[in-house]
DNA sequence: CGCGGGCTTGAGAGATATCAAAACTCGTGG
DNA sequence: CCACGAGTTTTGATATCTCTCAAGCCCGCG
């Protein structure tokens, strides 16, 4: 039935691979040295699971393959807040090998799966792959922007547009990897999570989410989120999906200038 | 009198230059091949002024020299939001360059002096300067740092320690740059942008610093910054400065083998 | 001297946090 | 199969921080 068959071997490629094809129109050369190197060790990360040791820096790169993960600043006091989440095709922890002292932590949930890569083979790979290398500059900005765009979230919007961007924004990233059927998406993250992601507490959230719940707009229940009518909620929250550079058309204009190594 | 004569023309590089060479251990010749590529477009900022055009990819890339920058995010309401702010040595626009569509744009306050090179020009000397161009990589992490930074400061402390937080950032950035005299700084920012960047209103901010004052903890008047007790701040703030990526020693330990071109 | 932009202060409203407890879920062991 | 218990979600009542709106003040500048 899959009539992609003739054009290209595409299902196998990792959804990486995919993501940076569209930043940057990469050669099958490229991509094949990429989906090489992701092929090398995999892991399955059967209950949540931390990804390194705190405060040391990873000495492989760590890509998401499948499932969800989390970045969580570590806070002097021990306490946790939720930076980042990761989707299939992005990358983990690269914001932590360039760190002299790491701060942030990831957690690998229930179901995950992860390619992982010595940091020299990405290295060598940027090099022998120019192209690659200015997507992976590309996606670095681009998680970059989500987290600005998780500031402006917290920092300017009301609890109730909070929670339906953030909520907007995990459609959005999980629809361009496929994730999404038919309005519904498995969500693995707790309530107290998406507090802790939206800078409120977890009773407040829980009250938004109803509040949102009973007018129709999101549906939260078994580990599985259901919008009926997305253009509704993101007009809740004001959401624009510009920033995460999903739209492959308006992706970078090929401008093949600007690379600086990955060393 | 200026003892430092005999060892290297210091005064002559750029901040950003001293400031990469603290990431990565620069070689003479990067050092002399981004000092050159810096002179070649300069331009002082007489009045506070945009950097480039809203939405526009910029060509070129800019540095500071002197003063000031900021960075904000344009709402669709044609609201602004503070998400950065730059000081010399600090890349402005990079982030742009990568951008389909950047949602940003870049104030220079008066008094600031940048420097431009045309990413084609970046491109070349990265390929040219692999050690400069991990040193990009380093500084581009680290404004990403103190995105997240911000963030956390925002969602999760109350409005005294935020705006304390965000002043001891200013000052041990200041103090990386030489800006500082004397627990003083000159200090261009208008109380709205610190609340901008705190995500309160101007009117509230305003009370914190008059707490902050009576507790004579900072002293903010005539655009002049001054703190007789950073530490006795940074205890209010929660402050810790590890983030920025400034000393020197614990920098980077010199592992030369993560590199991706800024294509 | 008058004017405007930024700073300062006040009073009241409102959104969100805090504290506390009940209801629900799900895996586990008896 | 049921009971248990930990973790999660839900709800309620109250406290509080921060916002909003409004006015006065200060100072540099035309």
């Amino acid at each position: 039935m899959n009539m992609e068959i003739g054009i290209a071997p595409h299902a196998a490629e990792p959804p990486l691979v995919r993501k940076l094809n569209r930043y940057v129109a990469l050669s099958s050369r490229d991509r094949h040295a990429l989906t090489h190197a992701l092929s090398l060790d995999v892991r399955n990360v059967r209950f949540i699971s931390m990804l390194g040791e705190a405060s040391v820096r990873p000495t492989k790169v760590a890509v998401m393959t499948d499932g969800w993960a989390c970045c969580y600043r570590v806070l002097r006091d021990g306490q946790r807040r939720l930076v980042a989440c990761y989707l299939p095709g992005d990358v983990c922890d690269l914001h932590m090998v360039f760190a002299a002292k790491p701060n942030t932590i990831v957690m690998l949930l229930a179901g995950a799966r992860i390619a992982r890569m010595p940091r020299e083979a990405l290295a060598r790979l940027g090099e022998a792959h120019p192209r690659v290398a200015r997507a992976l500059w590309c996606d670095a900005q681009i998680a970059s922007a989500i987290t600005r765009e998780w500031m402006i979230n917290i920092a300017h919007r009301d609890a109730r547009a909070r929670v339906a961007h953030l909520l907007c924004e995990f459609m959005a990233r999980a629809d361009a990897v496929g994730l999404m059927r038919d309005g519904r998406l498995a969500f693995p993250l707790m309530q107290s999570d998406l507090a802790d992601a939206c800078g409120l507490t977890a009773t407040h959230t829980n009250r938004v989410l109803r509040s949102l719940r009973e007018d129709g707009l999101v549906a939260l229940r078994d580990h599985m989120l259901t919008v009926p009518d997305r253009a509704a909620l993101a007009a809740v929250a004001d959401f624009c999906p510009d920033y995460l550079g999903l739209d492959a058309d308006a992706a970078a204009p090929d401008v093949p200038e600007l690379r600086i190594p990955l060393h």
